[in-house]
DNA sequence: CGGATCGTTGAGTTGTATCAAGACGGGTGG
DNA sequence: CCACCCGTCTTGATACAACTCAACGATCCG
């Protein structure tokens, strides 16, 4: 899996130009984390910015009751926290959610990569685009009733998931616990238990052991009212084969 | 108004600069919508972008059971779809919510320009940035209770008005209806009704006649839960005074 | 074996939606 | 000038979705 990331990012960061430029390759040096940990807090500066390589992680706040509460998922070739680039203080944590490795890039060096590449600037900015467009969809759907806003993330992972080659059919890890549902969810632990039995017994899906599989993907998408434009599955391609 | 506006927006372009790429001072010519028209619909190709001069617009998303749903709200000085800079598709509509006037810039002139002007790239990417920052603090907002979600969304609209000058003290237009608020914040109208009549009787605010009055901004934060971090403003700054 | 984490269940409560109807106000046409 | 209409705001009553609290079962691991 290290292999399908490497080969999205030497393109991106288009290798043999960096020579020219006076940097050798950058060094994508992987660093293991167990779950749970925190790879950015709020209010740090931006100094460096993240790469998932393999494993779950997310973006999240704690609110002043002291709930955490998730704003997104994080997969394999996500760059989580890219926003530092153009913003001096990061306004949440980003956190593994499952065991991670993870790579950092000074943003000193993506900054001046940027400056003499046009192309690479304007991928990275689609990037966070595409990010933006995925919290927005989060604002929708969570205005939806519970099962269904349940049903709209299994399929934003199971096609995210599928995007990057991570899905076998429709059978894909995601390790977390129902309290992480729940935080992402915005739902009681208690109420994602019981609108998971619910998605079981329609038999939609099913979801032990950190994987999910989905036995009726139409069912799942209409439930969910899952329109998957917002993800610019597209687009996003275009960074990997631009 | 358009003389803030101008500012800004002189300074963000560039102006003396564009003459030696060729390309004439931008021209920014407004345009007059009434309350409630499409200026951009969901699906549309991206070819040029909106900025608002005057008056409320918003991002909205029409979701399959024919409900509008408000994902983000425009004031002066905002571009709302410059996402569509490099993601071809549009997956939400922009629309006015009061009376408004806006300019439209060509994507391919924008595009130029960036290209030859990182500092404008770079001003221009930290704008969606913030506009990232805002959905996602919306995904947040939205599973807190009605009343505070409400306070939330009236802190935002005050603080953000004020920064561009156009709140006077702690007063301020926000020129729409009950439906439109019960759209932006998930709610049904008659619990924004109820809720903001709670808020009222709090002594926190007046809002009628489309003029939002703050009568207690540390109680209002205080419900809201709301801290300004999200709001990057200082930042946002760096953009008009670069 | 004991403790920790995670998943599951039941019962009672609260928040918010829905439905229905009335009040107010501004605009339009007769 | 009045009558009417439409959009908006407001109120009351009822129904339902989701939360909380509390407890128990199942694993896993030390």
């Amino acid at each position: 899996m290290l292999n399908t990331f490497a080969a999205k990012f030497e393109r991106l960061f288009d290798l043999t130009a960096l020579e020219s430029d006076g940097i050798r390759a950058i060094q994508i040096r992987p660093i293991y984390f167990t779950a749970n940990q925190d790879l950015v807090r709020e209010g740090d500066r931006a100094t460096r910015c993240v790469i998932v390589l393999s494993g779950l992680a997310c973006t999240s706040k704690v609110d002043e009751t002291g709930k955490r509460q998730i704003a997104a998922f994080h997969i394999s070739g996500d760059m989580p926290d890219l926003m530092g680039l153009h913003l001096e203080i990061l306004d949440s944590d980003i956190r593994t959610v499952s065991e991670c490795t993870v790579a950092f890039i000074d943003n000193s060096i993506i900054r001046k990569l940027c400056n003499h590449n046009p192309r690479l600037a304007a991928a990275l900015w689609r990037e966070t685009l595409i990010d933006a467009s995925i919290f927005r969809e989060w604002v929708n759907v969570g205005r939806r009733p519970a099962l269904n806003r349940l049903a709209h993330l299994l399929c934003e992972v199971m096609r995210r998931m599928d995007a990057i080659g991570m899905a076998d059919g429709l059978v894909c890890s995601f390790d977390l616990t129902q309290t992480d549902l729940s935080e992402a969810t915005g739902l009681s632990v208690v109420h994602v238990n019981r609108q998971l039995q619910e998605l079981r017994r329609r038999e939609l899906i099913t979801f032990v052991n950190g994987q999910l599989t989905v036995h009726n993907w139409a069912g799942l998408v209409g439930l969910a009212g899952f329109d998957e434009d917002y993800l610019h599955l597209a687009e996003a391609q275009h960074n990997q084969i631009n």
